[in-house]
DNA sequence: AGCTCATGGCGAG
DNA sequence: TCGCCCTGAGCTG
């Protein structure tokens, strides 16, 4: 269950096992057959990611994979062992095998459609073309709430539901403040700090927003689990005390998705 | 065995 | 705003 630097790491980790030599292309589960069919045997000659969009080059066609909420890759040495579960897509040369379970999206696209989907995508802060000025546009016309803004993929592509709870607590900004009432200071703070965290989480493949002053264990109180993997403010913490001021995290569903935040940090 | 939930996104109304 | 799609893990019983 990936925000974009998950992409990005993939992205990379294809072009590892797979790039520059024939890879034999599967749909174990045959909702993938056909374009698997199409692929196999073919060269793998490159890999990127814009937002939460990935994209395998082969030649003129572009197989785009979006994982979605349940979506998931899973990379092995050696020869793939017999299927398990449902598996769209497997891919495998003499090193490596690669699985991909439950995506959204899985589909051979050509070039202008490839770029048809940057098109509609907002500035991705991991990428270098990136222009963030394209995001305040919006922003700061907008009467949407700063906590929608950030998770619209039009706007800002990349952001999920956890690096848009953090950076908005890092910043100490409300979830419900409307996007034209930020000012462009509190914006050019957001981009540099999704720019640096995201990097951050690609680095490391989790996603780790705690400052170091603000750690249990500099905070004097025992280390804590998080179920995501990464050392998290607010993400899941509903009902638990703040990791700065002690205030117990709220929750609420917001445009069908779940948003956290201090009431007492982040006030509006 | 059956629920519920999840780091997403789309289209209908 | 709602329902729906994709799949698996972690509960409960």
């Amino acid at each position: 269950m990936p925000e974009g630097h998950i992409l990005h790491r993939l992205a990379a980790e294809n072009l590892r096992a797979f790039g520059g030599r024939p890879v034999a292309v599967a749909s174990p589960q045959g909702r993938f057959a056909e374009g698997a069919a199409l692929l196999d045997g073919r060269t793998l000659d490159a890999a990127e990611a814009d937002g939460k969009h990935l994209f395998l080059g082969f030649g003129d066609s572009w197989l785009h994979i979006h994982l979605g909420l349940y979506g998931a890759f899973s990379f092995g040495a050696g020869p793939a062992p017999a299927p398990v579960g449902l598996i769209r897509l497997r891919l495998e040369n003499a090193e490596h095998h690669a699985d991909l379970r439950g995506p959204t999206t899985c589909e051979l696209i050509t070039p202008a459609e490839k770029d048809a989907v940057h098109a509609r995508l907002g500035p991705d802060p991991l990428r270098a073309d990136a222009d963030p000025q394209a995001a305040w546009q919006r922003i700061s016309r907008s009467r949407s709430t700063v906590a929608a803004l950030l998770m619209d993929q039009k706007v800002l592509a990349g952001v999920g539901n956890v690096y848009r709870a953090e950076v908005l607590f890092r910043h100490a900004i409300s979830p419900h403040r409307a996007g034209r009432d930020l000012s462009r200071a509190e914006w050019d703070a957001i981009w540099g700090d999704l720019v640096e965290l995201m990097h951050g989480g690609a680095a490391i493949g989790r996603i780790d927003t705690v400052r170091p002053e603000h750690t249990p264990e500099a905070m004097g109180r025992p280390p804590r689990v998080d179920d995501h993997g990464g050392e998290v403010y607010v993400y899941r913490r509903a009902a638990m005390p703040c990791l700065v001021c002690g205030t117990e995290i709220r929750t609420e569903s917001h445009a069908a998705r779940n948003l956290f935040w201090c009431p007492r940090c982040q006030q509006a």
